[in-house]
DNA sequence: ATGAAAGCGCTAACAA
DNA sequence: TTGTTAGCGCTTTCAT
């Protein structure tokens, strides 16, 4: 099989001009079927494709998407699957999807600049924003998913985590629970400040009391919900809060973990609750009860969004840059009625 | 910032030839340190980056690295990320990753000839084979992982299966058990047939009884383990084992949420044990007993003689096409000591 | 150590 | 509906 075919070649074979031959391959250029069929059936036969490079240097197109996360790390629960398979769903097939973390670009103009037509953004940090601004001031088309950006020129998809939150607190208080504690997430990340607020304005709702030496800061990963989780539980038993909420799923399983090393039933003895709703928080025993973080929907969105962009549909019906999507509030099993 | 910044302008501020910022850019060329330098300012300056498309075009590079999974999709656990960022690991700085799912390429010319200076193969399944072979066919430097490829030509890397779960069965005979059940992976996948292969030969060597009643084939979803696990439980008591073993974690803590919906206790009333080690696997409850999967170590092995190839550094010291790794025995709760 | 010119494979006017 | 021609931005001879 040769390696360098080209136009030109599966034209002569044609016997038309190396035009025609371009044109069979643009969907939106006329030309008759019949001459179109011919050129690919040779096409096939010598195993042309079209050289990208060649194209994209006149149309300066690259048919390439850009993912680009925080950061990629071990340990991401199923995040990246989720958002990965949703992106694939709606992406064109002739496509390609690049994934990176913002933490590992050294050099923009290297790694980003002229190399797509297209950027989806799931971010989890204000320290994304440098990047974030960089893809606007180099015009590249892009959609940020995953936490509120303030700039209306930004189109931004994000969840309201807040009233997610809020809706807890409340189930919370409606068990019967009149002492809380809390896991929270890092604290250089948005949404943890956020949650951590959250947490604070539900327990004001609903006369509830956040317990001050039950008030944790981990980093997301189930071993910091462990360990955090022991110190809680070190704690005298009448500081000890009959609930904790932790600020996702990965750390409030870390949490259960820590009380069946303890011996300490969840939920007859502490009730622990989640946040994301992350697969596999229904089979844990016991099952999270959590608040549902749509990214798979959000990373779905953000994909067709970033095409209609780029194929330059601007929906003038639907002017808006920002989309917010509600929580839901899913109830298992780790939470107990102590009414 | 200007869209459209090239090595003209930038020839023309420097005061020199096209070459001679072309040559800059191209670290083993001949050039002098100062005018180099004198060049890199300037395109800061005016946000200079080279376009990849033209020089893509002379020098049929495309700086871009494609990972193929056999599909994507939900549910993967924490496979991807724990791939995606080993392989990134070992990533020069200026090649991007594309990630697809071998199940969703309709046409190959189109969405792989011409678009990658090399392929990683994360392959689980036979039906991956075509792919395979067109790789090879067009010349594509690949290294396929996670399962043996039977082609000497074909760089593969992969773990010892059968080895672990040889080690497993063992483990399981010294701890006095004397009958065994099953849940099984996908029968179309290679490795689900080999791992059960070898949970045969393991209680043939350890005479050891693998329940019929008790053998199930699941789908590596924690549903299907789960699902599976509740049919096992349905057996007269006569016939259940005393203990499972799990094609994979996710199975195996699907049958551990089973027994708990149904009260009865893991280990104590009976022992699970799975394969893999996930993250995950060492914070459920009870913590797995299991086998190393090093998906990670491979991804990682994977990148490096890939960019090896690509860069030509064939090394003669080290011919060989396939590496194979040896698997761990993970002890941890969820096997029980019954003698 | 640097420059001039040819050409990579393709698309986009313009013409027929 | 199809063909001719110019040129996209870069690297690579071959000079100097």
């Amino acid at each position: 099989m040769n390696l360098l075919v080209t136009i030109k070649e599966v034209a002569k074979l044609a016997g038309v001009s190396m035009t025609t031959v371009s044109r069979a391959y643009n969907p939106k250029s006329v030309i008759k079927e019949s001459t179109r069929q011919k050129i690919f059936s040779i096409a096939k036969d010598i195993g042309y494709a079209p050289n990208l490079s060649a194209r994209g240097l006149v149309t300066n197109k690259k048919f390439v998407i850009g993912v680009f996360l925080s950061s990629i790390h071990t340990n991401m629960s199923t995040f990246l699957s989720d958002i990965l398979s949703n992106i694939h769903d709606g992406l064109p097939d002739n496509y390609l999807l690049s994934v990176e973390g913002i933490d590992r670009i050294t050099d923009f103009n290297q790694k980003v600049k002229n190399r797509f037509d297209g950027v989806i953004v799931v971010s989890q940090s204000t320290a994304d924003d440098t990047f974030i601004y960089q893809l606007k001031d180099n015009h590249i088309p892009s959609v940020v998913i995953l936490r509120p950006i303030d700039n209306d020129d930004i189109y931004n998809i994000y969840s309201d985590d807040e009233t997610g939150i809020l809706e807890e607190i409340k189930l919370i208080a409606e068990n019967g629970h009149k002492s809380i504690g809390m896991i929270g997430g890092r604290p250089e990340f948005v949404a943890s400040i956020k949650r951590r607020r959250a947490v604070e304005t539900g327990c004001a709702i609903n006369a509830l009391s956040l317990e001050p030496a039950a008030i944790k800061m981990g980093d997301y990963s189930p071993e910091s919900g462990q360990v955090l989780m022991e110190e809680i539980l070190e704690l005298p038993t009448d500081q000890r809060p009959t609930c904790i909420v932790c600020a996702n799923d990965d750390m409030a399983v870390g949490a259960i973990r820590a009380c069946y090393e303890n011996n300490i039933n969840v939920p007859n003895d502490i009730s622990i609750i989640g946040f994301d709703n992350v697969d596999y928080s229904k089979i844990s025993t016991p099952a999270l009860t959590t608040v549902s973080n749509p990214i798979g929907l959000m990373s779905n969105m953000a994909i067709k969004k970033l095409i209609s962009i780029i194929n330059d549909e601007t929906d003038n019906d639907n002017p808006q840059t920002s989309v917010v999507l509600q929580p839901k509030l899913i109830i298992r099993e780790s939470l107990a009625n102590i009414k």
